[in-house]
DNA sequence: CGACGGATTGATCGTGCTCAAATCATGTGG
DNA sequence: CCACATGATTTGAGCACGATCAATCCGTCG
């Protein structure tokens, strides 16, 4: 069997308890805790339009790098908002085996369930600030409101979307085709001044492309051979020939 | 590369020709087809909390076995329940490597978008009726009532699950692991009194679990070899000992 | 009965995994 | 400021799982 790893949750507990001053991530309180002063926030706000119109009150919370936000199966108290930083969401087998569904990155909401209880955990990949409200206050909008109602589905649409590809690329695409689309993804949702800063590292990539972190690097390594990407350190990534990527992700 | 296929549409065209008496499948008439009188419903249907909250018309549909219902991409009018038969939603690459997405059995409704086009294609895998009604109607309706809203946003949740799930299998399962998953999920959703008659081929559970036919047939070979099941035809299965396979889902 | 598509089984191949070592990057304490 | 420790990344060598190619078997339907 591929993949026996023994990596679990790696240092998680640890950072955690020095994490954030006293209490429990996993029950943020209401009242903040020491976040950044909320920046740069993306143009089109899906929270702000649900709140905006159900007045719901959001609070800010910060995870530390490999912090846990929730665990799979976990009920699900709050809907969340990256504001900085970026988030795994993931699924495991009981050997370790991983596979992440989904990066969540700044703007993007994560950890809306339509049942009490969450079916992915989520971990923070670097520090992270993210804003967020309770799942109850967002259902009961949306049992009075259909334009919150709409919005839910919308958001949970979006991810089906996701998945839908995903799936396709999980099930039937080569190694370096994978990556190209990673790259491309990557580069849509997190490139300024046409270079990109991942957050994550190689063991995370190849778990969210269903591959082992040396596939992973050994595909980029051959992209960068051939001209296609220039590095500046390994997560600093700047695409040279988008089109060359395309023509590559089938 | 794996999987070179050609195959691309088998021989769809010419059933569709032949399938229904005039118009084009892709555009039901709202007077129904001539259609089976509407055999056996499941117990719990979504279809019928939504048009029995808004009185929408809901007309039925036939398709014959390898005809295609709606192509990927396609502007989506309708969404569909199974009456009877089988219908598998795939999306396919510019070579013609397929993933199917899920397989719909009856009861169960497919073709819901939150846009307006189909993000998979769909197919019908042997002779099936379907039931059917507007999208438009359905979204106009969930503009007024919050109780259609919440329906559709539990029904796309429902997927949204469903692929999660499948996002692990494909990315991390070993070929037996996937296969054993299969049979569950199947002896689950099609058993009656302890045996499936599974209405899909080789290919198409290959398909699905992002495996050759090959590997799926020698993965099944071994299964019954070991009496985990047992075969009356080749998509004839009981299953012998499903802790056994349970235990083989990782 | 024969023809056909579907399924099984066998033999071989290749992609991507495993194991291992070297290199690079980052941060820490002297 | 530098030396070192640590983790991340790259690179290499060899292997295994599942793919490919091919032949047979089986069941169904004309």
């Amino acid at each position: 069997m591929y993949h026996l790893a023994i990596r679990r949750k790696e240092m998680v507990m640890l950072n955690q308890s020095i994490a954030n001053s006293v209490v429990n991530p996993n029950t943020p309180r209401t009242a903040p805790s020491p976040a950044a002063p909320s920046p740069a926030a993306p143009a089109v706000n899906p929270f702000a339009e649900i709140t905006g119109h159900a007045g719901l009150i959001a609070s800010e919370f910060s995870y530390k790098k490999d912090e846990e936000i929730y665990g799979e199966d976990e009920p699900s108290e709050y809907v969340y908002q990256v504001i900085s930083g970026a988030v795994r969401s993931y699924k495991l087998l009981s050997d370790g085996r991983r596979q992440i569904g989904a990066f969540h990155l700044p703007g993007d909401v994560f950890g809306l369930e339509f049942g009490s209880v969450h079916r992915l955990a989520a971990e923070a990949i670097i520090d992270t600030t993210v804003r967020l409200v309770k799942r109850r206050s967002l259902e009961q909008a949306a049992g009075t409101d259909v334009a919150v109602a709409r919005k839910l589905w919308t958001m949970t649409a979006g991810d089906l979307r996701h998945a839908e590809d995903h799936m396709l690329l999980l099930g039937r695409k080569t190694a370096m085709e994978r990556v190209a689309t990673f790259l491309l993804e990557m580069d849509r949702r997190l490139a300024v001044a046409g270079m990109m800063a991942l957050p994550m590292c190689r063991r995370d990539i190849g778990d969210y492309l269903g591959l082992t972190l040396e596939t992973v690097s050994r595909a980029l390594s051959q992209l960068h051979s051939q001209g296609v990407l220039g590095f500046s350190g390994a997560r600093q990534i700047v695409l040279r020939n988008r089109q060359r990527l395309r023509s590559m992700d089938a």
